[in-house]
DNA sequence: CATCCACCGGAAATAGGGGGGC
DNA sequence: GCCCCCCTATTTCCGGTGGATG
Protein backbone atom coordinates (compact mmCIF):
# COMPACT_ATOMS: atom_id res chain seq x y z
CA UNK A 1 0.00 0.00 0.00
CA UNK A 2 1.56 3.53 -0.82
CA UNK A 3 1.08 5.61 2.14
CA UNK A 4 -1.03 8.12 2.00
CA UNK A 5 0.88 11.27 3.18
CA UNK A 6 2.98 10.28 -0.10
CA UNK A 7 0.02 10.51 -2.03
CA UNK A 8 -1.29 13.73 -0.73
CA UNK A 9 2.43 14.90 -1.84
CA UNK A 10 2.19 14.26 -4.87
CA UNK A 11 -0.93 16.22 -5.45
CA UNK A 12 0.12 18.98 -3.34
CA UNK A 13 3.35 19.90 -5.71
CA UNK A 14 0.85 19.15 -9.00
CA UNK A 15 -1.54 21.54 -7.40
CA UNK A 16 1.19 23.71 -6.62
CA UNK A 17 1.12 26.09 -9.88
CA UNK A 18 4.47 27.14 -10.63
CA UNK A 19 3.29 30.10 -13.15
CA UNK A 20 -0.77 30.90 -11.30
CA UNK A 21 -0.55 32.46 -7.92
CA UNK A 22 -4.99 32.25 -8.24
CA UNK A 23 -5.83 31.26 -11.68
CA UNK A 24 -9.51 32.30 -10.53
CA UNK A 25 -9.10 35.57 -10.86
CA UNK A 26 -8.99 35.53 -14.62
CA UNK A 27 -12.15 33.36 -15.31
CA UNK A 28 -14.98 35.69 -17.04
CA UNK A 29 -17.24 35.53 -13.39
CA UNK A 30 -14.48 36.94 -11.57
CA UNK A 31 -16.04 40.55 -10.55
CA UNK A 32 -12.48 42.11 -9.21
CA UNK A 33 -13.25 44.21 -6.44
CA UNK A 34 -11.87 48.02 -8.28
CA UNK A 35 -13.33 48.00 -11.90
CA UNK A 36 -10.17 50.21 -13.23
CA UNK A 37 -11.57 52.98 -15.86
CA UNK A 38 -15.40 52.18 -15.48
CA UNK A 39 -15.37 55.05 -12.72
CA UNK A 40 -17.64 57.01 -14.82
CA UNK A 41 -20.02 54.41 -15.68
CA UNK A 42 -20.16 53.11 -12.06
CA UNK A 43 -21.13 56.57 -10.49
CA UNK A 44 -24.07 56.69 -13.38
CA UNK A 45 -25.23 53.45 -13.08
CA UNK A 46 -25.06 54.04 -9.06
CA UNK A 47 -26.99 57.61 -9.33
CA UNK A 48 -30.09 55.21 -11.04
CA UNK A 49 -30.34 52.52 -8.75
CA UNK A 50 -29.93 54.58 -5.15
CA UNK A 51 -33.76 55.96 -5.08
CA UNK A 52 -34.11 52.31 -4.11
CA UNK A 53 -32.34 53.10 -1.09
CA UNK A 54 -35.11 54.81 -0.08
CA UNK A 55 -37.66 51.81 -0.92
CA UNK A 56 -38.60 54.31 -4.22
CA UNK A 57 -38.16 51.82 -7.50
CA UNK A 58 -35.54 52.92 -9.62
CA UNK A 59 -35.44 54.69 -13.52
CA UNK A 60 -35.66 51.51 -15.84
CA UNK A 61 -32.07 51.52 -17.67
CA UNK A 62 -30.71 50.27 -20.47
CA UNK A 63 -27.05 49.76 -20.73
CA UNK A 64 -25.45 49.17 -24.05
CA UNK A 65 -21.87 48.92 -24.96
CA UNK A 66 -19.80 46.34 -26.86
CA UNK A 67 -18.57 43.02 -25.63
CA UNK A 68 -16.01 43.04 -22.91
CA UNK A 69 -16.76 46.89 -21.91
CA UNK A 70 -17.37 45.91 -18.29
CA UNK A 71 -20.93 46.10 -18.59
CA UNK A 72 -22.23 42.88 -16.81
CA UNK A 73 -19.37 43.54 -14.59
CA UNK A 74 -20.42 47.19 -13.65
CA UNK A 75 -23.70 46.78 -12.96
CA UNK A 76 -22.92 43.15 -11.03
CA UNK A 77 -20.59 44.81 -8.78
CA UNK A 78 -22.96 48.03 -8.61
CA UNK A 79 -25.66 46.16 -7.24
CA UNK A 80 -23.69 44.27 -4.75
CA UNK A 81 -22.70 46.94 -3.36
CA UNK A 82 -26.14 48.26 -3.33
CA UNK A 83 -27.80 44.84 -1.75
CA UNK A 84 -25.29 45.08 0.76
CA UNK A 85 -25.61 48.77 1.73
CA UNK A 86 -30.11 48.24 1.62
CA UNK A 87 -29.12 45.58 4.16
CA UNK A 88 -26.87 47.96 6.40
CA UNK A 89 -30.00 50.23 6.63
CA UNK A 90 -32.46 47.67 6.75
CA UNK A 91 -34.54 48.37 3.59
CA UNK A 92 -35.02 45.51 1.24
CA UNK A 93 -33.57 45.35 -1.99
CA UNK A 94 -32.98 42.72 -3.84
CA UNK A 95 -31.69 41.65 -7.30
CA UNK A 96 -31.79 39.51 -10.05
CA UNK A 97 -29.72 38.34 -12.95
CA UNK A 98 -30.46 36.79 -16.05
CA UNK A 99 -28.47 36.15 -18.71
CA UNK A 100 -30.96 36.00 -21.64
CA UNK A 101 -28.22 34.50 -24.21
CA UNK A 102 -27.81 31.17 -21.98
CA UNK A 103 -31.69 31.10 -21.45
CA UNK A 104 -32.47 32.08 -24.76
CA UNK A 105 -36.57 31.78 -24.94
CA UNK A 106 -39.03 33.82 -23.20
CA UNK A 107 -40.35 30.81 -21.42
CA UNK A 108 -36.72 29.84 -19.66
CA UNK A 109 -36.11 33.44 -19.05
CA UNK A 110 -38.88 33.87 -16.88
CA UNK A 111 -38.70 30.07 -15.54
CA UNK A 112 -34.66 31.24 -14.11
CA UNK A 113 -36.22 34.86 -12.92
CA UNK A 114 -39.29 32.59 -10.88
CA UNK A 115 -36.65 30.15 -9.47
CA UNK A 116 -34.77 33.18 -8.05
CA UNK A 117 -37.61 34.48 -6.68
CA UNK A 118 -38.43 30.99 -4.94
CA UNK A 119 -40.79 29.20 -7.14
CA UNK A 120 -40.28 25.86 -8.23
CA UNK A 121 -40.79 25.48 -12.12
CA UNK A 122 -41.65 22.88 -14.25
CA UNK A 123 -38.72 23.20 -17.05
CA UNK A 124 -41.74 23.31 -19.83
CA UNK A 125 -45.24 22.13 -19.90
CA UNK A 126 -46.52 25.86 -18.87
CA UNK A 127 -48.02 28.45 -21.05
CA UNK A 128 -45.81 31.42 -21.00
CA UNK A 129 -48.70 33.75 -19.74
CA UNK A 130 -49.22 31.03 -16.51
CA UNK A 131 -45.69 30.97 -15.70
CA UNK A 132 -46.07 35.00 -15.86
CA UNK A 133 -48.75 35.64 -13.75
CA UNK A 134 -46.94 32.94 -11.21
CA UNK A 135 -44.54 35.24 -10.97
CA UNK A 136 -46.81 38.46 -9.97
CA UNK A 137 -48.22 36.22 -7.54
CA UNK A 138 -45.14 35.85 -6.13
CA UNK A 139 -43.84 39.12 -5.80
CA UNK A 140 -47.12 40.65 -5.31
CA UNK A 141 -46.78 38.45 -1.34
CA UNK A 142 -43.32 40.22 -1.40
CA UNK A 143 -42.04 43.66 -1.12
CA UNK A 144 -38.85 45.99 -1.26
CA UNK A 145 -37.67 47.10 -4.56
CA UNK A 146 -36.45 44.25 -6.70
CA UNK A 147 -34.27 44.91 -9.95
CA UNK A 148 -34.20 42.63 -12.82
CA UNK A 149 -30.99 42.67 -14.85
CA UNK A 150 -31.57 41.29 -18.52
CA UNK A 151 -28.16 40.43 -19.37
CA UNK A 152 -27.70 39.92 -23.41
CA UNK A 153 -31.34 41.39 -24.05
CA UNK A 154 -31.23 41.44 -27.79
CA UNK A 155 -32.13 37.60 -27.45
CA UNK A 156 -35.55 38.48 -26.44
CA UNK A 157 -36.40 40.87 -28.33
CA UNK A 158 -37.42 38.88 -31.63
CA UNK A 159 -40.12 40.00 -33.44
CA UNK A 160 -43.39 40.47 -31.66
CA UNK A 161 -42.16 39.82 -28.25
CA UNK A 162 -44.46 40.89 -25.75
CA UNK A 163 -42.62 39.04 -22.61
CA UNK A 164 -40.44 42.39 -22.61
CA UNK A 165 -43.53 44.52 -22.96
CA UNK A 166 -45.47 42.76 -19.88
CA UNK A 167 -42.51 42.93 -17.60
CA UNK A 168 -42.25 46.52 -17.99
CA UNK A 169 -45.74 47.03 -17.02
CA UNK A 170 -45.42 44.18 -13.95
CA UNK A 171 -45.16 46.74 -11.49
CA UNK A 172 -49.31 47.55 -12.21
CA UNK A 173 -49.90 44.32 -10.64
CA UNK A 174 -47.76 44.76 -7.37
CA UNK A 175 -49.16 46.07 -4.38
CA UNK A 176 -46.48 46.54 -2.33
CA UNK A 177 -42.84 45.08 -4.36
CA UNK A 178 -41.59 47.19 -6.88
CA UNK A 179 -39.74 45.67 -9.84
CA UNK A 180 -37.51 47.71 -11.88
CA UNK A 181 -35.24 46.36 -15.06
CA UNK A 182 -31.92 46.60 -16.16
CA UNK A 183 -31.78 45.66 -20.02
CA UNK A 184 -27.79 44.94 -21.30
CA UNK A 185 -26.61 44.84 -24.72
CA UNK A 186 -24.24 45.19 -27.15
CA UNK A 187 -25.82 45.55 -30.70
CA UNK A 188 -26.93 49.44 -31.14
CA UNK A 189 -29.25 48.48 -33.69
CA UNK A 190 -31.20 46.48 -31.27
CA UNK A 191 -32.28 49.97 -29.77
CA UNK A 192 -34.25 50.48 -33.12
CA UNK A 193 -35.74 46.93 -33.68
CA UNK A 194 -37.28 47.58 -30.23
CA UNK A 195 -41.38 47.40 -29.58
CA UNK A 196 -41.13 51.44 -28.87
CA UNK A 197 -43.46 51.09 -25.84
CA UNK A 198 -40.67 48.96 -24.22
CA UNK A 199 -38.29 51.34 -25.63
CA UNK A 200 -39.23 54.07 -24.04
CA UNK A 201 -39.68 52.28 -21.03
CA UNK A 202 -36.85 50.44 -20.93
CA UNK A 203 -34.68 53.73 -22.08
CA UNK A 204 -35.68 55.58 -18.97
CA UNK A 205 -31.56 56.24 -18.39
CA UNK A 206 -29.19 55.04 -20.97
CA UNK A 207 -25.62 54.03 -20.36
CA UNK A 208 -23.08 53.28 -22.97
CA UNK A 209 -20.03 51.89 -22.34
CA UNK A 210 -17.07 52.43 -24.54
CA UNK A 211 -14.18 50.23 -25.24
CA UNK A 212 -11.38 50.07 -23.62
CA UNK A 213 -8.08 51.59 -25.30
CA UNK A 214 -4.64 49.98 -25.38
CA UNK A 215 -3.30 51.73 -22.21
CA UNK A 216 -6.43 50.70 -20.07
CA UNK A 217 -6.12 47.17 -21.15
CA UNK A 218 -2.62 47.54 -20.06
CA UNK A 219 -3.48 48.85 -16.61
CA UNK A 220 -6.78 46.11 -16.51
CA UNK A 221 -4.54 43.05 -17.19
CA UNK A 222 -1.26 44.11 -15.09
CA UNK A 223 -3.85 44.79 -11.92
CA UNK A 224 -5.13 41.45 -12.34
CA UNK A 225 -2.09 39.82 -13.57
CA UNK A 226 -0.53 40.66 -10.24
CA UNK A 227 -3.63 38.75 -8.19
CA UNK A 228 -3.06 35.97 -10.73
CA UNK A 229 0.43 34.91 -11.43
CA UNK A 230 3.58 34.32 -9.33
CA UNK A 231 5.75 37.02 -8.89
CA UNK A 232 7.91 37.13 -12.61
CA UNK A 233 6.05 34.58 -13.91
CA UNK A 234 5.39 36.75 -17.00
CA UNK A 235 8.12 37.55 -19.49
CA UNK A 236 8.14 41.73 -20.08
CA UNK A 237 6.01 42.02 -23.27
CA UNK A 238 3.47 39.44 -22.28
CA UNK A 239 1.28 42.21 -20.95
CA UNK A 240 1.54 45.10 -23.76
CA UNK A 241 0.90 42.27 -26.46
CA UNK A 242 -2.24 40.96 -24.87
CA UNK A 243 -3.15 44.46 -24.24
CA UNK A 244 -2.36 44.95 -28.27
CA UNK A 245 -4.05 41.83 -29.56
CA UNK A 246 -7.43 42.70 -27.59
CA UNK A 247 -7.33 46.72 -28.35
CA UNK A 248 -7.15 45.17 -31.80
CA UNK A 249 -10.46 43.35 -31.81
CA UNK A 250 -12.60 46.59 -30.33
CA UNK A 251 -11.04 46.57 -26.94
CA UNK A 252 -12.51 43.23 -25.19
CA UNK A 253 -11.16 42.87 -21.51
CA UNK A 254 -12.83 39.69 -21.09
CA UNK A 255 -11.08 38.29 -24.62
CA UNK A 256 -7.74 39.49 -23.07
CA UNK A 257 -8.32 38.51 -19.60
CA UNK A 258 -8.80 34.80 -21.47
CA UNK A 259 -6.05 34.84 -23.49
CA UNK A 260 -3.72 35.93 -20.01
CA UNK A 261 -5.22 32.95 -18.54
CA UNK A 262 -5.09 30.02 -21.60
CA UNK A 263 -1.21 31.46 -22.29
CA UNK A 264 -0.62 30.90 -18.61
CA UNK A 265 -2.45 27.42 -18.73
CA UNK A 266 -0.78 26.71 -21.64
CA UNK A 267 2.47 27.17 -20.45
CA UNK A 268 1.67 25.42 -17.12
CA UNK A 269 1.52 22.42 -18.91
CA UNK A 270 4.48 22.79 -20.60
CA UNK A 271 6.08 23.06 -16.97
CA UNK A 272 7.50 25.87 -18.22
CA UNK A 273 8.13 28.83 -14.99
CA UNK A 274 7.62 32.00 -17.19
CA UNK A 275 4.82 33.00 -19.68
CA UNK A 276 6.01 33.84 -22.57
CA UNK A 277 4.56 35.97 -26.07
CA UNK A 278 5.12 32.68 -27.77
CA UNK A 279 2.49 31.36 -25.04
CA UNK A 280 -0.35 34.30 -25.86
CA UNK A 281 -0.01 33.71 -29.44
CA UNK A 282 -0.84 29.89 -29.14
CA UNK A 283 -3.44 30.87 -26.48
CA UNK A 284 -5.10 33.23 -28.84
CA UNK A 285 -5.09 30.21 -31.63
CA UNK A 286 -6.24 27.65 -29.43
CA UNK A 287 -9.18 30.12 -27.60
CA UNK A 288 -10.37 30.47 -31.42
CA UNK A 289 -10.05 26.84 -32.14
CA UNK A 290 -12.20 25.37 -29.26
CA UNK A 291 -14.65 28.30 -29.38
CA UNK A 292 -15.27 26.80 -33.29
CA UNK A 293 -14.82 23.23 -32.04
CA UNK A 294 -17.82 23.75 -29.42
CA UNK A 295 -19.92 25.42 -31.58
CA UNK A 296 -19.39 22.64 -34.24
CA UNK A 297 -19.95 19.67 -32.02
CA UNK A 298 -23.11 20.86 -30.72
CA UNK A 299 -25.10 21.63 -34.32
CA UNK A 300 -27.77 19.64 -35.03
CA UNK A 301 -27.22 16.52 -37.49
CA UNK A 302 -28.14 18.40 -40.97
CA UNK A 303 -26.12 21.44 -40.12
CA UNK A 304 -22.93 19.22 -39.31
CA UNK A 305 -23.58 17.41 -42.86
CA UNK A 306 -24.09 21.26 -44.47
CA UNK A 307 -20.45 22.23 -42.89
CA UNK A 308 -18.99 18.82 -44.85
CA UNK A 309 -20.45 20.23 -47.92
CA UNK A 310 -19.24 23.46 -47.57
CA UNK A 311 -15.81 21.84 -46.64
CA UNK A 312 -15.99 19.39 -49.61
CA UNK A 313 -17.01 21.95 -51.65
CA UNK A 314 -14.05 24.44 -50.52
CA UNK A 315 -11.33 22.08 -50.65
CA UNK A 316 -12.01 20.98 -54.22
CA UNK A 317 -12.35 24.69 -55.35
CA UNK A 318 -9.14 26.47 -56.41
CA UNK A 319 -10.41 29.76 -54.20
CA UNK A 320 -11.79 27.77 -50.85
CA UNK A 321 -15.18 29.02 -52.25
CA UNK A 322 -18.26 27.94 -52.54
CA UNK A 323 -21.82 29.08 -53.95
CA UNK A 324 -25.15 28.15 -52.34
CA UNK A 325 -25.69 25.52 -55.02
CA UNK A 326 -22.92 24.05 -55.12
CA UNK A 327 -23.01 23.61 -51.39
CA UNK A 328 -26.16 22.02 -51.82
CA UNK A 329 -25.42 19.53 -54.46
CA UNK A 330 -22.68 18.21 -52.44
CA UNK A 331 -24.67 18.46 -49.34
CA UNK A 332 -27.08 16.38 -51.44
CA UNK A 333 -24.68 13.81 -52.38
CA UNK A 334 -23.39 13.40 -49.16
CA UNK A 335 -26.84 13.00 -47.75
CA UNK A 336 -27.93 10.59 -50.13
CA UNK A 337 -24.66 8.48 -49.51
CA UNK A 338 -25.58 8.17 -45.69
CA UNK A 339 -29.25 7.19 -46.66
CA UNK A 340 -30.42 10.35 -45.01
CA UNK A 341 -33.24 12.61 -46.26
CA UNK A 342 -32.52 16.19 -47.42
CA UNK A 343 -33.72 19.55 -46.45
CA UNK A 344 -34.69 21.87 -48.45
CA UNK A 345 -32.89 24.60 -50.47
CA UNK A 346 -34.53 27.07 -48.38
CA UNK A 347 -33.34 25.22 -45.13
CA UNK A 348 -29.81 24.55 -46.36
CA UNK A 349 -29.30 28.74 -47.13
CA UNK A 350 -30.91 29.35 -43.73
CA UNK A 351 -28.28 27.02 -42.20
CA UNK A 352 -25.55 29.12 -44.26
CA UNK A 353 -27.24 32.38 -42.10
CA UNK A 354 -26.58 30.82 -38.74
CA UNK A 355 -23.00 29.13 -39.77
CA UNK A 356 -22.30 32.87 -41.02
CA UNK A 357 -23.76 33.93 -37.25
CA UNK A 358 -21.99 31.93 -35.63
CA UNK A 359 -18.40 32.42 -36.90
CA UNK A 360 -17.96 29.13 -38.80
CA UNK A 361 -17.71 30.69 -42.17
CA UNK A 362 -17.68 33.69 -43.77
CA UNK A 363 -20.35 34.91 -46.60
CA UNK A 364 -21.36 37.42 -48.69
CA UNK A 365 -24.16 37.45 -51.08
CA UNK A 366 -23.26 38.99 -54.46
CA UNK A 367 -24.36 38.88 -57.84
CA UNK A 368 -23.39 37.37 -61.02
CA UNK A 369 -25.78 39.23 -63.50
CA UNK A 370 -26.61 37.32 -65.45
CA UNK A 371 -25.82 34.35 -63.58
CA UNK A 372 -27.98 34.66 -60.91
CA UNK A 373 -27.07 35.98 -56.94
CA UNK A 374 -26.45 33.87 -54.72
CA UNK A 375 -24.17 33.18 -51.41
CA UNK A 376 -20.23 33.08 -51.48
CA UNK A 377 -19.08 31.04 -48.95
CA UNK A 378 -15.68 30.36 -47.13
CA UNK A 379 -14.83 28.47 -44.17
CA UNK A 380 -13.66 30.96 -41.48
CA UNK A 381 -11.97 28.16 -39.59
CA UNK A 382 -9.38 25.96 -40.67
CA UNK A 383 -10.59 23.18 -42.30
CA UNK A 384 -8.61 20.63 -39.81
CA UNK A 385 -10.42 22.23 -37.03
CA UNK A 386 -13.54 21.19 -39.15
CA UNK A 387 -12.75 17.76 -39.74
CA UNK A 388 -11.70 17.29 -36.27
CA UNK A 389 -15.11 18.52 -34.46
CA UNK A 390 -16.68 16.85 -36.96
CA UNK A 391 -15.21 13.46 -36.52
CA UNK A 392 -16.69 12.99 -33.16
CA UNK A 393 -20.04 12.67 -34.73
CA UNK A 394 -21.50 9.30 -34.45
CA UNK A 395 -23.53 9.96 -37.95
CA UNK A 396 -21.14 12.19 -40.29
CA UNK A 397 -17.73 11.29 -38.43
CA UNK A 398 -16.51 8.31 -40.80
CA UNK A 399 -18.09 10.40 -43.95
CA UNK A 400 -15.59 13.37 -43.08
CA UNK A 401 -12.58 11.73 -41.84
CA UNK A 402 -12.52 9.59 -45.61
CA UNK A 403 -13.05 12.79 -47.29
CA UNK A 404 -9.81 14.76 -45.36
CA UNK A 405 -7.92 12.69 -46.76
CA UNK A 406 -9.17 13.23 -50.48
CA UNK A 407 -9.17 16.91 -49.53
CA UNK A 408 -6.36 17.49 -47.89
CA UNK A 409 -4.47 16.15 -50.92
CA UNK A 410 -6.34 18.38 -53.15
CA UNK A 411 -5.30 21.54 -50.91
CA UNK A 412 -1.84 20.75 -50.86
CA UNK A 413 -2.32 20.46 -54.97
CA UNK A 414 -2.98 24.13 -55.14
CA UNK A 415 -0.69 26.77 -54.93
CA UNK A 416 0.64 27.48 -51.12
CA UNK A 417 0.26 31.20 -51.50
C1' DC B 1 -32.19 49.20 -71.24
C1' DA B 2 -35.11 45.38 -70.40
C1' DT B 3 -34.44 40.72 -69.30
C1' DC B 4 -33.77 36.95 -66.44
C1' DC B 5 -30.68 33.88 -63.67
C1' DA B 6 -29.97 31.70 -59.17
C1' DC B 7 -30.75 32.41 -55.60
C1' DC B 8 -32.11 35.58 -51.20
C1' DG B 9 -34.82 35.96 -47.21
C1' DG B 10 -39.54 37.12 -44.85
C1' DA B 11 -43.75 34.89 -43.11
C1' DA B 12 -46.51 31.41 -41.81
C1' DA B 13 -47.46 26.81 -41.03
C1' DT B 14 -46.26 22.08 -39.59
C1' DA B 15 -44.28 18.17 -37.25
C1' DG B 16 -43.40 15.96 -33.37
C1' DG B 17 -41.27 15.63 -28.83
C1' DG B 18 -40.94 17.82 -24.47
C1' DG B 19 -44.64 18.55 -20.77
C1' DG B 20 -48.16 20.87 -17.97
C1' DG B 21 -53.38 21.83 -15.19
C1' DC B 22 -57.39 19.88 -13.63
C1' DG C 1 -57.53 11.66 -20.11
C1' DC C 2 -58.26 15.60 -22.34
C1' DC C 3 -56.86 19.73 -24.15
C1' DC C 4 -53.35 23.20 -24.04
C1' DC C 5 -48.57 24.87 -24.11
C1' DC C 6 -43.53 25.39 -25.53
C1' DC C 7 -39.52 24.67 -28.67
C1' DT C 8 -36.70 23.41 -32.49
C1' DA C 9 -35.97 22.21 -37.11
C1' DT C 10 -37.99 22.31 -41.07
C1' DT C 11 -41.33 23.01 -45.24
C1' DT C 12 -44.20 25.86 -48.16
C1' DC C 13 -45.08 29.84 -50.49
C1' DC C 14 -43.44 33.66 -52.64
C1' DG C 15 -42.20 38.36 -53.65
C1' DG C 16 -37.65 40.35 -54.44
C1' DT C 17 -33.04 41.66 -56.84
C1' DG C 18 -27.90 43.16 -58.76
C1' DG C 19 -26.03 43.29 -62.78
C1' DA C 20 -24.02 40.66 -67.19
C1' DT C 21 -26.09 39.84 -71.30
C1' DG C 22 -28.43 40.32 -75.68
Amino acid sequence: MFPLDEIDNIFEAAARSRVFKNREVLLPDYVPLELPHREAEIKRLAEVVAPALRGERPSNAFIYGLTGTGKTAVTKYVLRRLEELAKARGSSVSWIYVNVRQRETPYKVLADMGEQLGLRVPFTGLSIGELFSRIVKRLSKLEGVYIVVLDEIDFLVRKGDDVLYDLTRINEHLPRAKVSLIGITNSVKLVDSLDPRVKSSLGEEQLVFSPYNAEQLKDILSRRASMAFNEGALEEGVIPLVAALAAREHGDARRALDMLRVAGEIAEREGADRVSEDHVYRARQEIERDKASDVIRTLPLHSKLILAAILKASLTSPEGRATTGEIYDAYRQLASSLGLEEVTLRRVSGVLGELDMLGIISSRVISRGRYGKTRVVELAVSPDTVIGSLSEDPTVGSMVQSMSTKGLTGKRGRATS
